[in-house]
DNA sequence: TGGAACTGAATGAACGTTCAATCAGTGAGT
DNA sequence: ACTCACTGATTGAACGTTCATTCAGTTCCA
């Protein structure tokens, strides 16, 4: 509740639209906060404004509140992997590495990754939360696969097959913020030099000189 | 505690060897049945013979008891990496990926991942835990970097740097895990492959013919 | 006989949830 | 213009349950 901690929300609106929209950032500041394991009503409704009994009027429950979190925040992840505005598929897909894997992540993007480790771990053992996992893999791996045709038509690459080279870089991508997150170490620069490596030696067509990737 | 629960427990020896290891024992089997967010004193009391109020007597609490567990349990993980057992470079590496991201994994295997799965994700928070796993991290990281280095060394791989292969490659196989544990999809057969696509590319050296690779 | 292993019952705190009661606003009927 | 009925938002005080933890007492064994 302090200053820099409401700096580091920052990736919110600092107003929310409404009150369900003002329950999902206190909802992400309890979760940043206390960690999943801690995160109460009792820890939401501190969060918030307006009284913790609200939250019983605006949802059914517990569950069917962190059930829409997820939701929302599922739909944020999906709204900031970079899309068509790219000249060619070569630029879109640093792009998309950069966003994902960034030199030095700014500490709300950290944050942020976090929580969604956190979340992801709970789809272990909750239905719900494994089949919004399931579709937003799905969504990331055909977004980059469609990155990986593009490059194929547009010459740039290879004709590797698409959703296999997707598969194994959002694995490797995932398994890098989970090691961040989760770990004090920083290898995500090594995995970063050698992803890249991988794309100039498995993805990129020999006709293109591979200095001009980033 | 069934009979079909137990079967998918004998990844323990059936009869702990003393009140320690049943306790740890009880504890992954509650820690399989209610996942991590369900992981209660009484829960792990219920999987154990004896009273619940004796696992305070064996430790100073359920943050302690946690503590011993996950040392526990990435003991266990590391012993079963394969280490130098194997005649070349190439052997021990495909032992690693066959061990890591098997074909068709036993139940008893998925159960622990998806447990390794749900602990990690509590290291975000707790200071312990990811002490831990940056520790075992730094472990699965290094034996692999050795295979990379004895394969350079006996002239079947590359020059390559085997500390960020090794960085890339762990986390990829984490990915893959983190995903099977987490998604009802079936990506890991496409990691599998394009892993293996990989290694013959970028870490396999020339003079070697890459069909003699699983 | 003394200490370690073990137990059942109890405790207070924290949990998710409920509920009766207010409050602000809106529209209808007169 | 006035009020009545109604609605959704909001609150504070409760509720019963479950949580981790304690402890006095018992059994086991060296």
């Amino acid at each position: 509740m302090n200053v820099q901690s409401v700096s580091s929300y920052a990736f919110f609106d600092d107003e929310p639209a409404d009150t369900r929209a003002a329950i999902m950032q206190a909802t992400y500041r309890a979760l940043c906060e206390h960690g999943y394991a801690g995160l109460t009503i009792q820890r939401i409704g501190d969060e918030f404004p307006k009284s913790k009994s609200l939250l019983y009027h605006h949802y059914d429950g517990k569950d069917a509140l962190l059930v829409e979190f997820l939701s929302f925040m599922l739909r944020r992840f999906e709204a900031t992997i970079p899309d068509r505005e790219y000249e060619d598929a070569r630029d879109q897909l640093t792009a998309i590495f950069d966003h994902t894997l960034p030199r030095d992540p700014a500490p709300e993007r950290a944050q942020f990754r976090a929580a969604m480790v956190e979340l992801r771990a709970q789809a272990t053992t909750n239905r719900a939360y494994r089949t919004h996992f399931t579709r937003n893999d799905r969504f990331f791996r055909e977004r980059f696969a469609a990155v990986v045709r593009r490059g194929i038509e547009e010459g740039v690459f290879r004709e590797v097959d698409p959703d296999r080279v997707a598969a194994m870089v959002v694995a490797t991508i995932h398994g890098a913020m989970q090691e961040e997150a989760t770990t004090n170490g920083a290898e995500s620069a090594h995995v970063r030099e050698e992803l890249r490596a991988y794309v100039r030696s498995q993805l990129l067509a020999e006709n293109v000189t591979p200095e001009t990737i980033g």
